[in-house]
DNA sequence: TGCCATACCGTCCGAAGCAGACGGTATGCA
DNA sequence: TGCATACCGTCTGCTTCGGACGGTATGGCA
């Protein structure tokens, strides 16, 4: 059923699944507070997309009268069903990665000799910093039963950002021998 | 200079930079068998990109006359220098995941006891295969040496898969305890 | 009571990204 | 000669994207 619902739509739907009926703001706020971490919605699609999914049938819209024009927007039981044949179904893509610095990494023999260093120590900074975030929201939500399951893919992000710390602490090691010692 | 270019920009220029003068079909060729890997550009835009860089002055175009309307682009000093900046200059953003199979685990609440598993089954194959590839790519190239400055990029890609795959495999056995022992 | 600053909230638009259909060209082999 | 297949480029319609913009509620201070 219905056309093919983007990853966008997905998030959506299970959001709102999760949080139960929610306006596109608090949307935004719950998606910024976590799926953000790993994946980028700009927000607009977050105010359109609801009305999307709604024509079709698998949210339900109710609008305020008055003040600020907001919509609350709820599960309908086809969108639910829609969100648990997509949880069930068989997922063929591979990830995708979108690292600026893995692409300046694989054209470094145009640049100068002191690039890859300089690259590596800013991906070392950035990687441990990230990692402290997610410690820290880890350390925070450890004992809250009710997001107990949503946080596994915490420790995902984790195993990926000690991975890339890995790579480029190593690389900055092999790389800053003798040259550009400056920060 | 230049109004202010995309990572498509850049790929371009890039493999333009490493290959010497290439037609887009060569682009479409060099960038499927390295940076698709882990970042998917559609064809399509590997012959759009170019044209508009030409008009920006950064790449030259010539034109087959005869037989298929070949282009060939060979990159300007400007174009080299726009590419050099971008590798001197520093990298604000942070890595993005696009990682379906993590979207459905933040959901996995929602979905049927058995998902989770069927998921991290799933996943564990398709990171084992996906790592076999890297590894045979790294075996065939491992003494050629003007490559050997790319394959660098390799070797984040597979530590990135091996944390992926350790992430999966433990989830899997977490999960798999007694429930749906099915393939 | 009126005014301002600031947080809150929603919409719009132009540009870029994207998938894939389509159509034309060269090559090889029956 | 004719067909299959690989090679190569273009086009179209749609979605995504970033960010500017504009309106609304709240609280504090004059």
């Amino acid at each position: 059923m219905a056309d093919r619902l983007s990853p966008t739509s997905y998030v959506v739907l299970g959001t709102i699944a999760l949080r139960g009926p929610s306006t596109s703001y608090d949307l935004k706020r719950a998606v910024g507070r976590s799926i953000g971490y790993f994946w980028h919605f700009p927000h607009a699609q977050l105010y359109s997309e609801p009305q999307r999914l709604a024509e079709l049938g698998l949210l339900e819209a109710e609008t305020e009268t008055e003040g600020r024009r907001r919509r609350t927007y709820r599960l309908t039981e086809e969108g639910r069903a829609e969100l648990k044949a997509w949880l069930a179904e068989p997922t063929p893509e591979h990830f995708q990665m979108r690292d600026i610095a893995e692409l300046k990494l694989f054209f470094n023999e145009v640049g100068e000799p002191g690039d890859v260093a300089r690259l590596a120590r800013e991906q070392v900074a950035a990687h441990r910093e990230r990692i402290a975030v997610y410690e820290d929201m880890q350390a925070r939500y450890a004992d809250l039963d009710a997001v107990a399951k949503r946080m596994i893919t915490l420790r995902l992000g984790l195993e990926m950002e000690h991975a890339a710390l890995r790579f480029w602490s190593s690389l900055l090691d092999e790389v800053a021998d003798g040259i550009d010692e400056t920060a």
